[in-house]
RNA sequence: GGAGCCUUAGCUCAAUUGGUUAGAGCGCUGCCCUGUCACGGCAGAGGUUGCGGGUUCGAGCCCCGUAGGCUCCGCCA
């Protein structure tokens, strides 16, 4: 660094560093004008450090420092003294020292500003438009380091295992699976368009097709649907592909990745191999494919105590091939009517019919249904459910993924209101497992793809893949979850051309289809193809957890609001006519907007 | 596409049941202050209560609409 603007930076002088000469430069971070000498605190990106003007040393340059202000920016020359006795500043790393300035160049003014930095900005809104003060402010500075040393943990992780980064094309192909796709119109093809990849999960196989072995890359993706506190339309994967693989391997390299990331990120030691845990017994015991474990009030089935029982609700449900099931919210009995008209709003805007519950206050169960029960159903409920005076239990009757989801949703929200969910250093890494390859979807009348595509059967399913019995076929599909927070999922895929163009006819792709959008990658699969396989983690949801953030927006430089708009530059703007006119494209009446 | 919450000074917030001239802290401006570190003291400027309409003798507060932000559902292989 050339020593013309500064010596040392604001984080850097020691006691050991007094009587040198030094220059610094920074914004002013805080002003003590006392009258006669004035203090400030000159901040740059490794911290601060106090400098003195001494007017019985320079009376013009402190009358010269007198006039400086918040956030100007300004070189300072002067000598490192230690501070007088009893003014030392314990709590700042360099606050052993001052600098007692002997020349001052003030090298920008700074006007009044929007906020303050030091200060608390409530109004995302304002953040976003003047992102760079919010990026001044020190949460902010600090979750951009973080980001930084993640991502440089990553390249060394992949580096030191033998893998090497391939940059992959943004303008590509749209494909028909998937989320809407960001279109670039092309002026050299007018009436054509490129699609921003949504993942670059084909040109990733196609590296493996060409003999690269391991690869990865820190890409941009791109997704155009709904936003939500960790969904940008534009994001960051960590993409990983590897040839000659197992899902073994893939899952110990994840291992090993957030294990590096973590340790170089926040000198943290996490705890590896991970739990592995099937789709189904997450599902079935937690209600949900990425379930948070740190809290209990597993679901706990109640299908066989409830076979033959009086209450029609819970029989109808069971005799129509669904299941009863039940959690127990310890010591909850003192829920309010409100929280359970909430509970219960959740229950039933996840497909329940309604809420039935019990409430154990002192010896007497509080509940619309106790009167159906017989006295062995209670004692099998009291045995089954660990009921004790003071809980309160929340029952499900439904088809099993319904009852499953729905009270893996109310466990959620009464974890909430029960101030359950622990501190963020408290963490829960695991794996689910053996996701089904397939899933009805009855709106559209037929099968999708649950990870994408590309995904291997379990050998052991190819069998049920011919019999049809599509629901029962598990994929070679794992993801990794984090506090209930899915950080990445991948899968082994299918190199075999066969059984690629036998998985698009079940997905609904016809032969003239599969030529059109997927003809390179079976041709490639002709051409030699390994197996392999990969994983892709979202990027941005480590490091938000890494920070101990709740949004990615806070670990994203310049993000966008939930409606996708950049409130700073104000993208996205109209096009004028004339780049219109080069691309050959005409707005629609009634789309033409402001 | 749907639901909920929020919007008062540059910032963070307050304002009794609908009742006089909408307040405080920080920031800003001016003056004073020679060892502070969230420096201190005195004085001052700063408001179309997001916007539009309605109810009322009277609206920051009640009603309707609308804009923006946020959270969630749908959506996101």
């Amino acid at each position: 660094m050339s020593p013309v603007y500064r010596t040392h930076h604001c984080n850097e002088l020691r006691a050991s560093d007094v009587g040198r000469e030094v220059k610094l430069a920074g914004w002013v971070n805080m002003h003590r004008n006392l009258g006669g000498v004035v203090f400030l605190d000159l901040r740059d990106r490794e911290g601060l450090t106090q400098v003195v003007f001494r007017p019985e040393d320079n009376a013009e340059l402190a009358a010269e420092a007198r006039k400086l202000g918040h956030e100007d920016v300004i070189q300072v020359t002067g000598e490192v003294a230690a501070r007088i006795a009893g003014m030392a500043n314990p709590n700042l790393p360099t606050g052993e020292i001052e600098v007692i300035a002997h020349e001052l160049r003030v090298l920008n003014r700074a006007e009044d500003l929007p906020f303050e930095i030091g200060g608390d900005v409530k109004d995302e809104d304002l953040r976003l438009k003047y992102r760079y003060l919010d990026l001044r402010r020190p949460q902010l500075a600090r979750n951009l380091r973080i980001r930084d040393k993640v991502v440089k943990a990553v390249r060394d992780y992949f580096h030191a295992n033998g893998f090497i980064e391939v940059e992959t094309p943004i303008l590509s192909k749209s494909t028909p699976e998937g989320a809407r796709d960001f279109l670039v119109p092309s002026r050299i093809w007018p009436g054509k368009f490129y699609a921003l990849p949504q993942a670059p999960q084909q040109y990733k196989q196609l590296l493996m097709v060409a003999g690269v072995e391991k690869y990865f890359q820190i890409a941009k993706a791109f997704r155009d649907e709904d936003l939500r506190a960790d969904r940008q339309p534009e994001f960051s994967q960590i993409d990983v592909e590897a040839s000659f693989v197992r899902p073994d391997d893939i899952l110990s390299l994840t291992e090993g990745m957030l294990a590096a990331i973590y340790r170089d990120a926040l000198g943290v030691e996490i705890q590896t191999p991970f739990d592995r845990v099937t789709y189904y017994d997450a599902v079935n015991t937690y209600g949900s494919d990425k379930p948070d474990r740190r809290f209990g009030m597993k679901l706990v089935d109640l299908t066989g105590a409830f076979r033959q029982s009086g209450f029609k609700v819970f029989r109808g449900a069971i005799e129509n091939g669904g299941v009863v099931k039940a959690i127990n919210a310890k010591g909850f009995a003192s829920v309010t009517t409100g929280q359970l008209a909430d509970l219960e709003t959740t229950a039933k805007k996840f497909g329940a019919k309604g809420l039935a519950t019990i409430k154990a206050e002192g010896s007497e169960w509080k509940s619309a249904i106790t009167k159906f029960l017989s006295d062995s159903e209670r004692e099998t409920l009291r045995t089954q459910l660990e009921i004790e005076q003071g809980d309160l239990i929340l029952f499900a009757a439904d088809k099993w993924d319904r009852a499953c989801e729905v009270l893996g949703r109310l466990r959620l929200r009464v974890a909430e209101m029960l101030n359950l969910v622990p501190p963020n250093d408290v963490r829960d890494f695991l794996w689910v497992t053996d996701f089904p390859l397939l899933q009805f979807d009855p709106a559209e009348d037929k099968w999708n793809a649950v990870h994408h595509p590309f995904t291997r059967p379990h050998a052991a399913d190819m069998q049920l893949l011919d019999e049809k019995k599509y629901a029962a076929v598990r994929a070679e599909a794992y993801d990794v979850v984090l506090d209930g927070v899915e950080l990445g999922g991948g899968s082994i895929r299918i190199h075999e051309p066969e059984l690629q163009a036998k998985i698009f006819s079940i997905l609904g792709v016809n032969e003239q289809q599969q030529q059109e959008l997927f003809g390179h990658m079976l041709r490639a699969f002709r051409t030699g193809a390994p197996p392999h396989g990969g994983i892709a983690f979202g990027l941005d949801r480590i490091v938000m957890l890494v920070c101990g953030e709740t949004s990615i927006r806070e670990v994203m430089a310049f993000p966008k609001t939930n409606r996708a708009q950049d409130l700073m530059s104000q993208s996205p703007s109209p096009a004028d006519n004339r780049q219109l006119r080069d691309l050959g494209i005409k707005l629609a009446p009634e789309r033409e907007s402001s």
